[in-house]
DNA sequence: AGCGCTTACGAAAGCGCTTTCGTAGCCTAA
DNA sequence: TTAGGCTACGAAAGCGCTTTCGTAAGCGCT
């Protein structure tokens, strides 16, 4: 930690504009009471040292926290690192710095994240990814949000609904609904899903998508396996194992992320079936590598960095009455991973 | 910001407890002069009140700011974010918050993160990303970072050096000399480098290490095209299109980063050449990914989430007289992408 | 018993800011 | 002219912590 009295205080830059320390602070800070002519010269001096306020001192005083915290599952995947970028992206225009913890998709760690930033006296929170399907872990967070809102905090959350603060939301289920509509189109009837860990609401959201997709052709849900593991390309490899064993007559796998979707991918060509001709592959968000997989990876875009920077600015607006609600366009991308249902 | 007066303080945990402020403060800081019996109790105390110290009164009033400033050059880039996620982790043990920012592969935006994060006060500064061949801004971001250790500050560095401080340090040289090995050894006569944007010292470093292959050999880099475009898959497929059209001899391209090797793979694919019959490729970096392309493909494994970790590690060590240096090992992973070099 | 030394603790002084409160100085109106 | 009300500013009180300094109590020693 730099020693003290060795930076720049605004007791120097007041002493330089001949003003008081209070006069100074209120300058800079844009307050009324001061004569534009005075603000103007403090901001002047100000600029010309350099003079950068210690965010400590100011956030100890009353200031205003400028600092975000984050919460993502895991930042080395694509996905968060994507969103991550875009929050970033804001934060460094708005002078804000940010601060990435991890909660690992597990519920209980993303609680204590939360609260540990909340004690930490963050000013903004940002939550992203999946909620989960736990009335306790819901309720216990949006009390801990709300305890944390009405002391002057902002929140807002990237994804995931149910906690009764501003949100930033794809529509999963139109999503995945148009997802199932392409490969019901192409003909495919045996369509699998590879899903996440069960308990995640987008899971939840982007089934009943494809639930509502297979209604419209006469079909139900009840008929297509439903393997759950693990939002990753691990996971994606496993599902496509138990699917290729337990189902083989599937000739279409939806992968509820696109993670899943490459580790599904990985296994039909360890398994030497082609892609999309013997079988088609779906994923979900459109990571940027998606399409530079072999084959190109058909799924639905989110523009995630998007995502990142509409979640800060929203949280950075003064608050409404009730949470506010941005959805998120998204897109079905073609690519090379589908193609019609193979004759039998 | 949370109201103040909200939240439990020092001096609550300290009155119940039954001491003074000041030794509350020993006590939670583990300091000496207290006795072991009341150090306990404080301790005890606090754990049952679940306090959290304020950080901004902590850092204000002299204590070590728990802080630490990550400064990569894109978070979405898995390079980085596996880097990051190492840091988060160890982060997260210690009790530090991480904050990250974006240099962007800017040496003017990096020397401007990093007088953000020292003028912020952070206390640990964590660099990653390669280094400049610009003697002016290394010479500046040299002198702005002993300013900042002598004020106490700890950094280190990941995967770059002549900085001055400590560094954790992947063997450039001597992983790409194992890839040229490796490619010279199945025959390849005609290799053709893809690398980032000049000016970069990983770049040079790693085609350095080309260089001292290709001697081993008798062959020398003269005859060997470079095309310098970016450190993305973008750049990638750049450098592959113009390889393919200047160099139509070129039997193997040597991608310096895993993201340029999957930008030329997917040029390749698009243009319908065969890898690794007619075209070996290699990375550099083992990204996660880069073991589910299509083909797999053959790279030098650096092991990134270690680097973040072994990087904090250093930085939480008490300073030595001279900057360390932690090598990581490097381990080249043959895999799909690379064969031998096609007959005539 | 009296001295100095150590140990264990409390009182109080900041750290650099924001904000409240007080007060000159000026303007307006009677 | 004087009372009343602004406006523009300064003095000073914290924010919650760490750390310095002072001191009472306990110890061994002469």
């Amino acid at each position: 930690m730099p020693k003290p009295g060795t930076r720049l205080r605004l007791i120097d830059v007041a002493e330089r504009a001949g003003v008081s320390l209070a006069t100074a602070s209120r300058s800079l800070a844009g307050r009324e009471g001061v004569s534009e002519e005075v603000a103007d010269r403090v901001r002047q001096v100000a600029r010309e040292l350099g003079y950068v306020a210690n965010p400590y001192a100011r956030t100890l005083a009353g200031g205003a926290s400028s600092t975000v915290g984050l919460v993502v599952h895991q930042i080395d995947d694509p996905y968060f690192a994507e969103i991550a970028s875009g929050v970033i992206e804001i934060a460094a225009e708005e002078g804000l710095l940010v601060q990435i913890c991890h909660s690992g998709r597990d519920p209980d760690a993303e609680l204590r994240q939360l609260r540990h930033l909340i004690a930490q006296r963050v000013g903004i929170i940002l939550i992203a990814g999946s909620g989960y399907n736990d009335p306790r872990v819901e309720a216990e967070a949006r009390a801990e949000l709300s305890e944390f809102q009405s002391q002057g905090g902002r929140v807002a959350v990237i994804g995931r609904h149910a906690l009764g603060v501003d949100a930033v939301l794809p529509d999963n289920e139109a999503g995945s609904r148009a997802l199932a509509g392409h490969l019901l189109d192409l003909g495919h009837r045996h369509i699998a899903i590879a899903a996440g860990k069960e308990g995640l609401t987008t899971i939840t959201d982007r089934i009943a998508g494809v639930s509502s997709a297979l209604h419209q052709c006469g079909l139900s849900l009840d008929n297509i396996p439903i393997v759950h593991s693990d939002f990753t390309r691990g996971g994606g490899r496993m599902a496509a194992e138990q699917i290729l064993s337990d189902h083989p007559e599937t000739t279409a796998i939806i992968a509820l992320n696109d993670a899943m979707a490459m580790g599904v991918l990985s296994t039909l060509r360890a398994h030497h079936i082609p892609v999309p001709e013997q079988m088609s592959v779906v994923g979900f968000d459109d990571v940027s590598v998606a399409a530079d997989l072999a084959p190109s990876l058909t799924t639905i875009r989110l523009p995630m960095t998007d995502m990142g920077r509409m979640a800060l600015s929203l949280a950075l607006k003064p608050r409404s009455a009730r949470p506010r609600r941005r959805p998120t366009g998204h897109l079905l991308v073609v690519r090379d991973s589908t193609g019609p249902a193979p004759s039998r």
